[in-house]
DNA sequence: GGCTCCATGTAAGGAGTTACATGATTCA
DNA sequence: TGAATCATGTAACTCCTTACATGGAGCC
């Protein structure tokens, strides 16, 4: 009878998801939803189709609660962190797991790993200098919102301040990178 | 009667087996998901399940080429690229799409994010230790290892370089987090 | 003969994506 | 009144994971 036992570990995304509703407190989906679309380090779609799922798993476990609004016509729903929910989201952001410890999946790393497949010196410069460029607008773009963020919230200021360190570091490197194959000549 | 079209686009895993079937020219299944499981920057699972399946894929787009060895007994197999793979190779290399450039999933970062669920200042402050010390961990770990790959070869020198420089970049903003809380006290 | 690696696969399941569907509200 | 946005959801699909299955080779 009995369904299988639900997960005892949550996704990242369902951590993520849980955590957001816990900031916002009572909110709607549609704003958590919006949310994860604007924020410059979401690598979820955020599309419906991946969030009210997840807002549903977690309220069966009881983890958020969801009031339906009378007021509201249409199927709006206060959603906020149950004590349960602070509970399982305070456990999941102080118990790293070691392999969070680990370099993340770089996809321009990924590409580097082959560069040799692009044959000659200028086009393997070329794909670094390009890969460069992007890691640097990236970088400006972050670094001139970074007030606005301080002014904003203190933690929001500190993560973006992250990213900027990711990407900052990873524009030293292709310039790391450039200088090895102008001096040393193409990978094979 | 034809199933429908095959997906036109490499995925990011699809890519990498297929780039790592051209480097190790004529080699076996079994020695790229080794291989898959010893390197330091892979964040896939790398078990027979998965590699297999894509190995399966990439020959049946024409890909990779699979000889069957006549003087092994096992099913042993000797993969190799074909042009049509190293083209592609090629295209996944040389075309960054514009997600690229943004900043990676960092799950440290995911976390922090969330950091005033900890509630006290020392409880925060335990937290991003703890990230620093596995951040630096891994840094050491990873700049012990540099003088071998370099000696083995330029590119995976090249890439641990990456890897080396993304991991201490994650150590100093996490010095940078600290001394805010020290100063500014926790979070809320 | 048994133990450990080598080597290739299949089966079931899960999590997230894309695409679709459906209305209410707001504003020009 | 029509368009854009707010708001919630379902259905099909895809890729990857975990777990299982099978057998040869080398070694004590």
């Amino acid at each position: 009878m009995a369904g299988r036992a639900p997960r005892a570990q949550l996704t990242e995304l369902e951590s993520c998801v849980l955590g957001a509703i816990w900031l916002r407190g009572p909110c709607s989906a549609y704003a958590i939803r919006r949310e994860f679309a604007q924020s410059n380090s979401s690598f979820w779609s955020s599309s419906s189709g991946s969030i009210y799922p997840v807002i549903k798993r977690l309220t069966a476990l009881g983890l958020v609660s969801a009031a339906p609004k009378p007021v509201d016509k249409r199927g709006k729903r206060d959603l906020a962190a149950t004590a349960k929910g602070a509970r399982a989201l305070r456990g999941w952001v102080r118990d790293l797991p070691p392999w969070t410890a680990m370099p993340s999946l770089d996809p321009v790393r990924a590409r580097m790993n082959f560069l040799a497949v692009l044959g000659t010196r200028d086009g393997q410069l070329d794909f670094v200098r390009r890969a460069q460029v992007a890691a640097r607008v990236q970088a400006v773009g972050l670094r001139r919102q970074l007030p606005a963020f301080k002014q904003a919230s203190q933690v929001e200021y500190l993560t973006n301040l992250g990213s900027l360190h990711e990407v900052e570091a990873r524009a030293q490197w292709l310039k790391k990178v450039a200088a090895a194959l102008r001096t040393g000549g193409a990978i094979r």
